[in-house]
DNA sequence: GTGAAAGCGCTAACAA
DNA sequence: TTGTTAGCGCTTTCAC
């Protein structure tokens, strides 16, 4: 069936039904000023034909998609690798879902990839844009700017051209940094070393302004550089060891990162928490749960983040703010942060 | 910049180069059949005016959207949580990049999930969908089928309304499955368990077929119903731990689930292995290179799966086939599996 | 409350 | 080679 029959359009539907095309459009958008039994036939008609509107002819007069676009800034190999981003879709999904708007996901790889994104944004397939993981040295906030499109980002942007009241949501990752050293000089230690992530993201850059605010006075060589990855973590942790062997306690970046610290201490011969105590970030439950001790680490509730975001984006939308800011006045959400204590420290 | 002024159109590019709006379009689409000098002074006007074709109206007439739909049958915890997906999509991401596609994600929860995303296939936002993890008695083949929208589908699905000859892509899971077996038959061990995955997946059963194959004849107390969860798999042990103390080696359904029985073994002291050799099914390096022992495993190249997928929608939307089989005569295409020993096995 | 008619921005015959 | 002219399928004033 339906062969190469393109589908029926409103006006099959109008025939059908005896009315013109504008009866049927109020019906199938929601029916308002149509009485009863003209609406019925409507209705029938439209089943009859399996109507579904096409949203190309929609959106060319009501300059309405209903999609927005989730635009991550990171080589694919990273965000299907960190569930980080998993649990970040995974909110916005359910708040898109929830208001009947479609999840577009663009992800760039490399510097060909700006333009690609930026044509598609700008070329008007969306209503708004969820942007992630920007680095310092971007030019996708620019672009996205010049698209004109409504856009949050996630996590606080570095600042670059223009995106000066940038809308962004974003956890505490600073006064988290400072609650995981805490707790770890709460526990007694004193040499509390920090691996840190891709220093080149600002949630990297607060994690370690966190620490510093605490450990301010410390030996530098208690910090290593990591990249939010295993591996990046387990050569840093290596680093550490070797700089201060007597180190005793280590606050990672993110939970991620800690699986190859961990692994690197176990090979190493040391025991967690006896002989070194371990905080990650995040608190990403099947990493944290899993290691070997479980993790302590800081919470921050990630799909929440998601959810906001797209909830930020939507209101805004629907706030008819016909600009690019969402939410006029307010350009930064930040959440809250909470040491969740497992085995490890 | 760009207020709320709306993004030029052709017609101000027209009037801004000095030809018509046919001219414009020409050049903007691959520019033929129009003479240099004309063509660049269009070109600079496109560029001075920051054009960018609305693609509503371009779709409207051409009925290309340059977008695909990937979706997947699965609440967002699992497609989130299983490196399986996330690996799909990165060689479906690849391959629509290499071919200026979008990608447009859709994720359906549930049964209300499944009318919607009928109406967005029908409602005509892509060229064609990609779709996975199906369970046996979803009624997604079918809406999708009426949807009318050219598909491929990831896993042969199980047989249900009109499906008969879709278009598939899979990995050789009953084949796979008795290589697994063999090769732990091979290692000298008799007592070989299996724990299946979720059974209302093709790919669970079969690669419960293939286990049966090769040990047609063995107690059926040594297989266990796990789900390709973590959790699941952790179950399934402690059953087939309580029936068959004496068992030397399990097939796990996939690496996933690997992940709880390597857990159940060591909680209940039996060596990995020595006493107990366990195989996966995946190779998901990230999960099997890191296992404790490391996995040997069932080997799948999961990208290029998803690669091939939409390779195959791809080149079936382009070969012109006006109706719903992008592959005519071709229905399934079964990739190799090859077994990767590390230490569990 | 309902219908007629004018576009939304673009492409694709067809003329010139 | 270039321009003119119809629509694509829908929403939305504006009359009736």
């Amino acid at each position: 069936m339906t062969e190469t029959a393109s589908r029926p359009t409103l006006e099959a539907v109008a025939a059908r039904a005896g009315v013109s095309r504008a009866t049927v459009s109020r019906v199938v958008n929601g029916g308002d000023g149509v009485r009863e039994p003209l609406a019925e036939r409507v209705r029938r008609a439209v089943e009859e034909l399996g109507y579904v509107p096409n949203q190309a002819a929609r959106s060319l007069v009501t300059r309405r998609h209903d999609a927005v676009a989730v635009v991550i800034a990171e080589p694919e190999t990273r965000v299907f690798a960190d569930p980080f981003f998993a649990l970040q879709l995974r909110g916005i999904s359910k708040e898109l879902t929830a208001h009947d708007s479609q999840l577009v996901l663009l992800l760039t790889e490399g510097r060909d990839d700006h333009a690609r994104v930026a044509r598609y944004l700008a070329g008007g397939h969306v209503d708004g844009a969820l942007v992630f993981s920007l680095h310092l040295d971007d030019p996708l906030p620019g672009l996205i700017h010049g698209a004109g499109v409504p856009t949050v980002f996630g996590g606080r942007p570095g600042w670059g051209d223009g995106v000066r009241e940038a809308v962004y949501v974003d956890c505490d990752n600073r006064g988290g940094a400072r609650q995981a050293v805490r707790h770890l000089l709460g526990l007694g230690r004193t040499r509390v070393a920090h691996i840190t992530g891709a220093l080149d993201q600002t949630s990297a850059v607060d994690r370690l302004d966190g620490y510093r605010d605490v450990m301010g006075d410390a030996d530098p060589a208690l910090v290593a550089q990591g990249d939010f990855t295993p591996s990046g973590g387990e050569r840093a942790m290596r680093e550490l060891l070797e700089r201060r062997p007597d180190l005793d306690a280590v606050f990672v970046a993110n939970d991620l990162s800690a699986l190859g610290v961990l692994r690197v201490l176990r090979e190493a011969g040391r025991r967690v928490p006896e002989d070194v105590a371990v905080i990650g970030f995040d608190d990403m439950l099947p990493i944290a749960e899993q290691t070997e001790p479980p993790l302590t680490t800081v919470r921050q509730d990630i799909e929440d983040m998601g959810r906001l975001m797209a909830r930020l984006l939507i209101g805004g939308l629907e706030g008819g703010s016909a600009g690019k800011d969402p939410v006029p006045g307010r350009s930064g959400v930040v959440l809250p942060t909470t040491v969740v204590r497992r085995a490890s420290a």
